[in-house]
DNA sequence: CACGAGACCTGTTCGC
DNA sequence: TGCGAACAGGTCTCGT
């Protein structure tokens, strides 16, 4: 579920409070943990894990594509939700969710909770972050990501340009949501061969990634249900999931198709190859 | 290197 | 109403 607005939005309600009474994790001192789905826990083991985690302190908490990383006193928390969930301080009390995979107390008053209903969500416990997050692009909405380093992305990629932007290893934190709504924005077909592009379209993708994505966190991200209790992006998606209804550019139906496994939305009219 | 299929999972919605 | 199929925001691995 979550991408790189969910995500962002998720780093900080944590690091700067959800809500009047709701606490940062920042400064707080993690002083247990339980785990109850066994593979949410990619590495260290279990009990290496609960062992080292007790007693840190968080340092920071930031986001990196779609991982949320906790730095700590020594070494950091990594946790990516996959296909939706939520990570979130809740009061000791509260009574544990059936999707609760693993929880952490903070002292006697908060827990840190990650639930994330189809368990594909994972965590890593590590003493170098760069380690796990390496293999990452770069980051779109960073300062250095120009138009020239965009463009340098896609030259010599004969690849389908949907699927490589869903590539983490080319960018991180575009999933499916907000590649189909950049490719809209900018015109251009999912099916588009990447080093085919001409500049004027890679400038228009590039902007539109950079909008869009920027929209997205203003609004906290796109909730559809229950599994990303977030934002309000919904209402201004262009193509996603709108499969039959008229595009607001053309008034043509929105068409559906599969790139890649993934199904895609997009304007027949208005995106050409 | 590029692509497709299958795996990992549960919950919700859709069609008959 | 009931039941199975289709589908869902992601990523990994394997085969061609």
């Amino acid at each position: 579920m979550p991408e790189l607005p969910e995500v962002e939005t998720i780093a900080r309600r944590l690091r700067d409070g959800a809500g009047p009474g709701s606490p940062s994790l920042v400064g707080m001192k993690i002083s247990g943990s339980r785990l109850f789905w066994r593979r949410t826990l990619a590495s260290p083991t279990p009990r290496e894990f609960h062992s080292r985690i007790a007693g840190q302190r968080v340092k920071a908490v930031r986001r990196r594509g779609k991982f949320i990383v906790v730095d700590l006193r020594s070494g950091a928390l990594l946790l990516h939700l996959r296909m939706g969930g939520a990570l979130e301080i809740l009061p000791a009390g509260t009574p544990r969710s059936p999707h609760c995979r693993l929880e952490f107390d903070l002292g006697p008053h908060w827990r840190l909770v990650f639930c994330n209903p189809r368990k594909f969500g994972r965590v890593w416990l590590v003493a170098d972050p760069e380690q796990a997050l390496g293999d990452l692009g770069p980051e779109p909405l960073s300062p250095g990501f120009t138009f020239a380093r965009f463009s340098d992305l896609l030259e010599n990629r004969r690849r389908q340009i949907k699927p490589l932007l869903l590539d983490q290893r080319v960018i991180a934190g575009l999933g499916n949501i907000y590649t189909d709504e950049s490719l809209h924005r900018a015109g251009i077909h999912p099916l588009a061969r990447a080093d085919c592009l001409s500049m004027e379209r890679r400038r228009r993708l590039w902007r539109a990634i950079r909008a869009v994505l920027r929209e997205a966190i203003q609004h906290e991200g796109t909730t559809f249900d229950s599994a990303y209790n977030g934002g309000a992006f919904l209402p201004r998606l262009r193509v996603y999931q709108l499969t039959g209804a008229p595009c607001r550019k053309c008034g043509r139906p929105i068409a559906r198709m599969l790139v890649g496994q993934r199904s895609s939305h997009f304007c027949p009219a208005c995106q050409r190859k």
